[in-house]
DNA sequence: CATAGCTTTCAGTAAAGACTGAAAGTAGGG
DNA sequence: CCCTACTTTCAGTCTTTACTGAAAGCTATG
């Protein structure tokens, strides 16, 4: 396969799978242009690669920046800012842990506390306490694990990790 | 609070964090219902207290199904269906993950492994294929830790997990 | 301190995705 | 083997979400 048809490929498909990852087709495909690029770019370059408007290559390129996925870069010389991508893959991960552990589990953790609080001593909602306190016990292993995962190099965990569980 | 008012803000509240979780608020929502019902439901129970097509139950029913969130339960002497969530958490917790997984991973795992035969000598081409394999070195390994999770007793898994992390 | 060059915002529009409901399909009971 | 009670399907519609583009907002430079 030629290289540019691989970068092509990449990006497309990457962008797709953003839809099951729960990003926007159109941010995956950007961060997967910025990857792919051995050069930082511009907003310009962004919108003529990937065919989109200015505003929505700003507004994705924001969330990447929030995510820590991609950094500003600036040229001396330029007064355009520049982007690149964070190639480093065991900081990628980490960036893609944090964020979804932001918008998946802690809104999740907040809700069950609220939930706790239910009344009645009847064996309905003795059961619906069992529910929510089951719930919010894995919820905080999960949230423990992930934290964990977060605070330790990647590398060291998933090496020491899979030769644990093995 | 009130157990009535409770599962309501469960019900509600479940169904908005799926969408964060890429799956739709209605099949959440009926998993929150049935997770929270002391009694099997049929498609009629489900329709009234959601207030939603019958088209739209049983398409997301279906889904349920396949995820093994929930289970048909055939009651003596009546002709419809019913169903029931599984309520055992460390169950619901590996079927997630599992079709999260399904869903999430395997794509990707796939579209690398297409990927990795790129050729050409140059930089521009070396960057790529480092990429794409840095890609795929953390993908995999992602790929068996959600296997080695699935394969153990959940509870296991996590509080020696978590003894070990600590 | 005015202007050019760039970035950000956001109201309106387009695209994607979910839901409805009626019609077709299926199976137990008589 | 037909009727009735249910389940499934899917074309059309609605809702939600993402994108566009023009206008407003910045900020370096002369």
């Amino acid at each position: 396969m030629q290289l540019k048809e691989g970068k092509e490929r990449f990006i497309e498909a990457w962008g797709a799978l953003g839809s099951s990852w729960g990003i926007t087709r159109t941010m995956a495909q950007i961060h997967a242009l910025l990857l792919v690029s051995t050069v930082p770019l511009s907003s310009d370059d962004v919108m003529k690669q990937l065919q989109i408007s200015r505003g929505n290559v700003n507004t994705n390129m924001r969330m990447l920046v929030e995510w820590t996925l991609v950094h500003k870069k600036l040229i001396p010389g330029e007064r355009k800012e520049f982007f690149v991508a964070e190639k480093e893959m065991s900081k990628v991960v980490k960036s893609i842990i944090i964020a979804r552990r932001k918008r998946e589990l802690e809104p999740m953790l907040r809700l069950l506390d609220e939930l706790t609080e239910v009344g009645g001593d009847n064996d309905e909602a003795e059961g619906f306490r069992s529910v929510i306190s089951d719930l919010k016990l894995y919820s905080n292993k999960a949230d423990k694990a992930l934290d964990a995962l977060i605070k330790v190099d990647s590398n060291w965990f998933f090496s020491t990790f899979l030769s644990f569980i093995k």
